[in-house]
DNA sequence: AACGCATGATCGAGTTCCGATCCATCGAAA
DNA sequence: TTTCGATGGATCGGAACTCGATCATGCGTT
């Protein structure tokens, strides 16, 4: 399964939108609400988010707000999954055939991906993936970053085939979870990232994925 | 300054706390609230935690509960600094002269340190930091995890007197990093923390301070 | 040692605010 | 014209938070 197409399908089916919508009018709906909730999120975080403050922003009632999602969490939710359908196809984007000639070379290119999701997409500082929720129990088995690290994973194997293993997995979680630790505190005080911390953090990467990819 | 004097100063004076506690029952009390902060955090996560349920749990009114924070997050955020207090406490005893013959030594017994704090502090693996938090604005400069690794240095330079250097504080707030996505990743989905991810994390740690301490 | 009293600490009903529902109305598709 | 998806906003219920009454503590006074 490619990861692109995932894009529109991940959030309508779920559990988190309630009505599918069907006139044109109202997938405009729903993406304005999730762009309203990250413009709020962004300026004062999403602790302090509240459905009238999303439905003000969007232009739209309360009302309307909850006929497409089920509680306030369910927004936030619905956020970090498309924030991680835009990670998977930007990282899809960065590991097509043409644009790396190694798996190392790749993998400092998905640190530069991160890194602009943080400096460019709204709200991604903050709810990057639904993991940050803390919700009971977890929404699925595999933790947000394993499941970007299956992907990227798959993708060095159709791009540079190499073969499958346990270890490579392995090697690309660890690699997947450093990248994704240093850019949030590259990125925690400094909303442009801290530029040294960032050149730490491909040094790290470097020192991790030696002769392992 | 020594770590573990400030177990009891810096929740004090700072904007989390209304009311200084002065006679001897309240500081109890406000203890008790966090106690059972922490316990209603454990059971059902802090998103779902309420005033109502802390102050039922500490055997106080809600009153009291709004005489000692001035609202709900801050709860949670006084819970984060005291869990910070704690692990620099935990820290400084594993630091300790006769612990460790090595920096890298003492580093793997700042892993497992972390571990143990994962494992027994309840709420710690849901607000082991205020960095989790995200409220706006930040309320320190320095990141949670930096302080740690500012006190971590402090404590290396004392106990095997190598020579203070930003090249060694920077690397030891990597490694601290490191130490810190690692563990929570490995008790992201299991309360005893994943034995493999653990395992990995130490290597990782390994491939990181090489040569640096 | 006993007392008095200033002030810290506690309580909980009352108020405000916000998450969530309901339903009357609008407008697009057929 | 009819049907049904989409919308707005009044309303409800419950959680956050306030405030004045009341109780407890410990310190100065005698």
């Amino acid at each position: 399964m490619s990861n692109l197409e995932l894009s529109s399908s991940l959030l309508a089916g779920s559990a988190l939108i309630r009505n599918e919508p069907v006139q044109a009018r109202s997938t405009a709906r729903l993406a304005a609400l999730l762009d309203a909730a990250a413009a709020v999120i962004d300026e004062i975080g999403y602790e302090r988010l509240t459905t009238a403050m999303v439905a003000d922003r969007a232009g739209a009632s309360i009302g309307t707000v909850y006929r497409y999602f089920p509680d306030r969490i369910a927004v936030l939710q619905a956020l970090a999954t498309r924030n991680s359908e835009r990670l998977a196809s930007r990282l899809a984007e960065e590991l097509a055939p043409e644009r790396h000639a190694t798996p190392a070379a790749a993998m400092h290119g998905v640190l530069t991906a991160v890194a602009d999701m943080f400096r460019h997409e709204p709200g991604y500082p903050s709810i990057r993936v639904g993991d940050v929720l803390d919700l009971r129990p977890p929404v699925s088995a595999e933790t947000a970053n394993g499941a970007v690290a299956t992907m990227i994973t798959d993708a060095f194997i159709a791009r540079f085939g190499v073969r499958d293993s346990a270890e490579l997995r392995g090697a690309v979680a660890t690699a997947y979870e450093l990248i994704d630790a240093f850019v949030a505190r590259a990125f925690a005080r400094n909303r442009d990232g801290d530029k040294a911390l960032l050149a730490e953090a491909s040094r790290v990467l470097d020192a991790v994925i030696d002769g392992k990819l």
